[in-house]
DNA sequence: ACAGTAGACCTACGGTGTAGATGTCATTGA
DNA sequence: TCAATGACATCTACACCGTAGGTCTACTGT
C-alpha cells in the first residue's frame, strides 16, 4: 500500500486533510520566516499545500487579506494579565514577549509595522486590536483616566516598536570575521565622514537587545512616572 | 510649430533634458507620493520621465537599489547642527523635521522603517548614515561617552520612528461624519469586546500629533536625564 | 431523488523585474 | 581623418505575479 494509491485527484500532494484558514495562515507564515515577505506568492503557498493557489481564496479574499491574516497570528500571542494590579510590571512583560516574537519572526515585522499603516483602525483584524483593548483595560483599571491611558498605550507601543526596528537593524556582515570594524563591514566607509561611526565598531558590535530594551523601558518608565500617575499608584 | 514636429525618437515625450540619477529619483518619490510604493513599478516610471524603463538600470542596477535612492533622497532633508552646545534642543529640532517628512511623504515611511531590515548597516545608502554619524558626533561634542551617545541616539531614534508609525496609523476613515464613533468606523467593533477602544472615540478623533510628539520628548528627556549626563552638562 | 451549494480546479489576462542583444551616438586615439 | 571605444538608450523575451471567471465534483438538506 504505497502512497501513490491514493492519488484520486491529479497533481496535488497532500490533500488528505481539509484546507483552514488556521493552516493556510500557518503555512503562510512559514514561507515569511524562510524567505521574507517577498518570498510568498498564492502559487508557492498553493504548492506548500499541496492545493491549487485559486483555492486559497475561499479562506482569504484577497492577498492583502492574507498577509493581515498572518500578522494577526503572530501577534495573538501577546498575552495581557488586565487584572495585574502592577501596570508597569505587566507593560514590561508584554514588551519583552514582543520582543519574542519580532527575534521569532524577522521577517514578519514589517508586515506588523506596515500593514497598519494603509488600514483605518476600527478596520484592521480583530486579533491585532485586542492586545491594545486589553493594555487599555489594564492601565484603565489600575487608576489612570481615558486620556492618560491612551497616552501610555502610545508611548510605550511607540517605544517597542522603535525598540524592536532598532534591534532588527543590526545585522552582522561577516560573522566569522574577528576583527570588529571588518566584520560589520564599517571599513566601507568614508573615514573623513564617519569617524564616530567607524570608532564606535566595538560598541556595536557588542549590541545586546534584550539589555536595550530593559534600559530603554527603565527611561522610558521614569519619564512616564514623571509626568503622570494613576490614582491608585502602586501595585495591589 | 507643433510639437509633433520634434519628435524626432519614436514614443517617448520629453527627452530633450538627459536623465540624472537626481531626476530619476525625483520621479520615483513623486509616483510614491501619490500612489504608494506599490504604485511603483519600473515600467510606469519609464513612462512618466519619457523613457525606455530600461533605461533606469542605468542609474539603479536593481529596482531595490532605486527604492533605497528614494529613501535616502527623504532622509536627507534631515539637518543636525553638530556644533549646537544643546543637544536636547537640536534632537528636538531634528524630531519635528522627521515628522515633518514623514507628514509630507507618508507613503516612504514604509520604506524608511523596512529597508534597513534588510540591509546591513555598512552597506546602507551613505545618506542615510550622515543623519546618525552627526548626531553622534553632536553628542559626544556635547559631553557624552561614545557609548553613552549610542544609547540615546538609540533612545531617539527609535522613539521618533515609533512616534511616527503611531501618528501615521491614525486615519480617519469617514471624514464627513460628525459622530466620533461612526467617523472613525469603530461601531463596527464588537461592543462586548471592546468597550474600552469604542469609549476612547472622542479622544481617537480629537488626536494631534504636534503635541503627542512634545509630550513624548518631554517623557524622553526626563527620563534620560535622570539616567545619564554629558560631563558638561548645560548648553554652551 | 433532486436541487443547491461549497470547495477545489483550470485557464487566461494584464501586469511585474530584469537578462541579454541590438542600435546609436559622442569621444577618443592613431 | 577614420576607426575604435565606450556610454547610453532601446527592444525583445522570460519567468513569475495576483486574480477574474468558468467548470467540475461531492456532499447537504429536503
Amino acid at each position: 500500500m504505497k502512497v501513490e494509491d491514493f492519488k484520486v485527484t491529479p497533481r496535488t500532494t497532500p490533500k488528505n486533510v481539509a484546507l483552514t484558514r488556521e493552516s493556510t495562515l500557518r503555512a503562510a507564515l512559514e514561507i515569511i520566516d524562510e524567505d521574507g515577505v517577498e518570498g510568498l506568492s498564492m502559487r508557492r503557498l498553493g504548492r506548500a499545500l499541496g492545493r491549487d493557489p485559486m483555492s486559497l481564496y475561499r479562506h482569504a479574499t484577497t492577498k492583502a487579506e492574507l498577509l493581515d491574516g498572518v500578522a494577526e497570528t503572530v501577534l495573538a500571542e501577546l498575552t495581557v494579565d488586565t487584572a495585574s494590579g502592577d501596570w508597569e510590571a505587566q507593560l514590561r512583560t508584554v514588551a519583552r514577549q514582543f520582543r519574542g516574537l519580532a527575534l521569532a519572526h524577522p521577517n514578519v515585522i514589517p508586515l506588523l509595522v506596515t500593514r497598519p499603516l494603509s488600514t483605518p483602525l476600527a478596520m484592521r483584524p480583530l486579533g491585532t486590536l485586542r492586545p491594545l483593548e486589553a493594555i487599555l483595560e489594564l492601565l484603565i483599571r489600575a487608576g489612570f483616566s481615558e486620556v492618560d491611558a491612551l497616552h501610555v498605550y502610545r508611548s510605550f507601543f511607540g517605544f517597542i516598536q522603535g525598540h524592536v526596528l532598532n534591534e532588527l537593524q543590526e545585522i552582522v556582515e561577516n560573522p566569522e570575521e574577528t576583527d570588529d570594524l571588518l566584520r560589520l563591514g564599517l571599513h566601507r566607509l568614508p573615514l573623513r565622514e564617519f569617524p564616530r561611526l567607524r570608532a564606535l565598531a566595538s560598541v556595536l558590535a557588542a549590541y545586546d537587545g534584550a539589555a536595550e530594551l530593559e534600559r530603554g523601558m527603565d527611561t522610558l518608565f521614569t519619564g512616564l512616572h514623571a509626568q503622570l500617575h494613576p490614582t491608585s499608584p502602586s501595585p495591589a
